[in-house]
DNA sequence: CATCCACCGGAAATAGGGGGGC
DNA sequence: GCCCCCCTATTTCCGGTGGATG
């Protein structure tokens, strides 16, 4: 009789348009970044008359806009164009889910030709059938690509799509290649950096008045009129500045904070609420980066952390305790032992640490005086203490 | 100053998963 | 089913590196 949705469907009484909050989301004004939309768009308007856009490279930490700015931009595009009946392209693709060579050209086809079947084709066959389709059909692409540190071998990646334009004839590739990782840039070669920085934008972080105003336009669409007290914005604004002005963050302590009112039932949403959320927000944070790692790097991290909890490491003069790549492998392979899990060779453990480095988790300080050779130290970017929570819910 | 140490990172070898073609 | 190809993850091997050590 009973069926069980009717207990759990509520309509939403606080929000009017809860998706307008999500990460997601493309607003369709974006404050703050008028600049760099005209400046990106810009630079991608010869592509209109058939000239190959130069590569783009944009910079910017997580939440000030990189994302939603390119997205609109590749969305109005891809409209203008379909309009005006050009064969110009946008393609967006996220760095973490196709984060190889291989997957990305996949990716490439896959959405200019739905119909292909790729399983099993090696990375030069599938690059031969992007680089055919462009050529037939005379396309003229802007492939984006967020998170591109995560990419494995972006190089190589970097410099075949590249030299598609030296092969074609009649179409071209122009890459937009999204990062928050400062170190990112560095670590390209230096042919791989040039090909891809033609042209850099940096986005800067928003400050408190800017985020107050951004979370007041989403505020706006996300929920019923006079829900969300004024008190609460300027908080959740506030927050977000010292949060290296993560416009992103203040949206999910927003969303949160409406969950929350909502579930006791509030009528408004108030500081209370915003209090409560960010620590949620910032749990899920720590918790985001971590469990979506696989097992070994997390093995690795609950490693640094449970150490850095424990205060193991070497006295230094200036720093206090640090911790030494050795000391951490050591550490790591006896709490795979422990768990029953065989730990990767030291070399292993190494590419481990570059790529947790890249991932903006870890730092490493080659060490220097006071150590041999080039021995390394580690740290910890997220919340030691919260990781080994974590850790002893078992959830890590 | 020669040698040692603790670690670095490139290269080649190996294992294994997935697929295609026959 | 069998053989081969391609990609990915990982191990093995090994020649650096650069400060410490005696």
């Amino acid at each position: 009789m009973s069926n069980l949705f009717e207990e759990v469907h509520r309509e939403y009484t606080l929000f009017r348009n809860r998706d307008a909050l999500s990460p997601h989301y493309i607003p369709s004004h974006l404050p703050y970044r008028e600049d760099e939309i005209r400046l990106l768009s810009q630079k991608i308007a010869p592509i209109l008359s058939g000239k190959k856009p130069e590569n783009i490279f944009i910079y910017g930490k997580t939440g000030t806009g990189k994302t939603a700015v390119t997205k609109k931009v590749l969305n109005d595009l891809n409209e203008y164009a379909e309009r005006k009946g050009l064969p110009v392209k946008g393609l967006y693709i996220n760095g973490r889910m196709y984060d190889s060579e291989h997957k990305v050209i996949m990716r490439l086809v896959k959405m200019l030709v739905p119909s292909a079947e790729l399983m099993g084709y090696s990375t030069s066959s599938i690059y031969d059938m992007l680089m055919e389709d462009v050529d037939r059909r005379e396309r003229r692409l802007v492939v984006a690509l967020d998170e591109i540190d995560m990419v494995k071998r972006v190089g190589d990646l970097i410099y075949r799509l590249n030299r598609a334009n030296d092969e074609l004839e009649r179409g071209s590739i122009s890459i937009i290649g999204i990062s928050n990782n400062p170190l990112f840039k560095d670590r390209l070669d230096a042919r791989t950096k040039s090909t891809l920085c033609e042209v850099e934008l940096v986005f800067p972080p928003y400050n408190a008045e800017q985020l107050r105003t951004i979370l007041k336009e989403r505020v706006e669409e996300a929920f019923h009129k006079g829900v969300v007290e004024e008190d609460a914005i300027s908080l959740a604004a506030a927050y977000a500045a010292r949060n290296a002005g993560d416009a992103r963050y203040a949206l999910q302590v927003m969303l949160r904070a409406g969950d929350i009112a909502e579930e006791e039932g509030a009528k408004k949403v108030g500081r209370e609420h915003v209090e409560r959320a960010r620590r949620l927000v910032e749990e899920d944070i720590v918790y985001e980066m971590i469990s979506t790692l696989p097992e070994q790097h997390r093995l690795l991290i609950a490693a640094l952390a449970s150490m850095i909890v424990k205060g193991v490491g070497v006295e230094t003069f200036g720093k206090g305790k640090v911790i030494t790549s050795g000391m951490l492998y050591s550490n790591y392979k006896r709490l795979a032992q422990e768990r029953g899990i065989t730990p990767v060779s030291d070399r292993w453990f190494r590419e481990y640490l570059n790529e947790l480095e890249t991932y903006g988790i870890i730092e490493v300080h080659v060490a220097g005086k006071g150590f041999r050779g080039n021995t390394r130290l580690i740290e910890l970017i997220p919340d030691a203490k919260k990781i080994v929570s974590l850790m002893e819910r078992g959830v890590i």
